[in-house]
DNA sequence: TGTACATCAGTGAACGCGCGTTCACTGATGTAC
DNA sequence: TGTACATCAGTGAACGCGCGTTCACTGATGTAC
């Protein structure tokens, strides 16, 4: 069996092959803790093999490069038992979207509900960004990596995806106090560009280990977003008059 | 020969194709007009024909999901003559994506030089980059896509590329009257922002045929660049405190 | 509790296919005289 | 201008390889009685 001899790799795909194997122990009578499990629990833990083995593979290739027989190696299992488990290379590439983006959406919540320090608001966002970035790095990477990918099915997924986490936002900013009387389109827009670069602030950080770029581009990230918000909050609030004519007209209609 | 017998395909290919077959006709003694083309000139026909099969290719399919031989195909030649063009498929996308920045050069440039309506600033600009867009959309598709693709050796030549198109950027702002005085490093960060946000309107142009939506990208876009630069002239301008000190401290070092 | 049978995750051989790359070649074009 | 030779873009057969998918199989786990 594969899982018996692991060749080098990873560390992330060993302790899956490890764990794999660990979970087999039992019924090959080995005198491992015997740690009982259902065959279920085993069917469950090779399909978390396989999503991990994809996961670790897509740091260094896209998706549409990876290979069916790759993966299942990856996985420490036969090729064809990957048809156990999903139909076919696109199913298993849905459901990486869909665990990526809880992540996301995770990480989106829990900057929603902590109540922040109002005077250190972008610096605070910025900070869990970076920090859950660091957590996943591989989900974040995949949705980076494969938003423009060749893949249609995985492009329209993640498009849907983030189409809906924009409008999530949207409806956060709408309860801002400043923003009580913005357009939806407006609002829309401005949770757009703030998704936008929430995203190209977490694929800049992922590519970079060392801590001083990290730093540099965390506080570009914070005078960037600062920027933005300035933006905004003089947006419908009159003044400066020089400067917004320069900007060309404001539509009136919206 | 293969060009004999172009395959049904995509009017670019085919096109490709039979240009590549006129200018071998005189060596064949067809009673096609006598189009004296050297060796040379045959050559570079060849050489254009496989960057505008992979360019063709490059509209479905990722850069690393493309093989030597489907290029071939597309180019009409057989897959050894690959070779004596270019020595790797890498060796390819690197022309590409030297190609495809020299549009999008090309096009700053035009923005630059070409007097704008001040009053209408943003507009104009939108205008010409999607009109830049629907004239080679697939420059800008191959740059959008392999920006953050698994070739590795492509994704550093465009972000260097990035690098520098968004320090001449910077250049160029630091001219603005109300940005004189701005620091060297919040001048690259605005310019990174709008070159983001250029090429994210790209990307968004470029998929959709319908003019309708088109109309509504170029609205979204003008609205999102117009709070951009709303922030930009209030960024150091004073003013606003109630809102400014929602969005903490400025730092005072830069 | 023991027994007989059903289930089903995982196997390994086999298939046909498209791939990148090598090689010796062909024959039109270019050049030296 | 004509001839002899060099150049070199393009060819097609051949190679070994990894791929996705099929198939009949095995044997441990689960279940019915």
């Amino acid at each position: 069996m594969d899982s018996r001899t692991p060749k080098p790799s990873s560390g992330r795909a060993a302790r899956i092959r490890e764990a794999r194997a660990r979970s087999n122990s039992r019924s090959r009578g080995t005198t491992d803790a015997a740690v009982a499990t259902s065959r279920d629990e085993r069917k469950e833990a090779t399909r978390r093999a396989i999503l991990d083995a994809a996961l670790d593979l897509l740091s260094e290739r896209s998706f549409s490069a990876l290979s069916l027989r790759e993966v299942a190696r990856g996985a420490g299992i036969a090729p064809t038992a990957f048809y156990r488990h999903f139909d076919s290379m696109d199913a298993l590439g849905l459901v990486l979207i869909d665990e990526s983006f809880r992540t996301l959406r995770d990480l989106l919540r829990s900057a929603r509900t902590g109540q922040l320090d109002p005077s250190r608001i972008i610096e605070s966002s910025i900070d869990i960004l970076i920090s859950g970035v660091r957590q996943e790095p591989e989900h974040w990477r995949f949705i980076a990596r494969e938003r423009h990918s060749g893949v249609a099915t995985l492009r329209h997924a993640i498009r849907s995806e983030i189409r809906i986490i924009t409008s999530e936002l949207a409806v956060d900013l709408a309860r801002i106090p400043g923003l009580t009387r913005w357009t939806h389109e407006d609002l829309n827009v401005l949770a757009s560009l703030m998704v936008n670069s929430m995203i190209s602030i977490a694929e800049a950080t992922e590519d970079s280990t060392d801590p001083a770029t990290v730093e540099q581009i965390r506080q570009t990230a914070v005078r960037q977003l600062r920027m933005m918000l300035v933006g905004v909050y003089n947006w419908r609030s009159g003044g400066q008059p020089s400067a917004t004519e320069q900007l060309g007209p404001r539509s009136a209609a919206n």
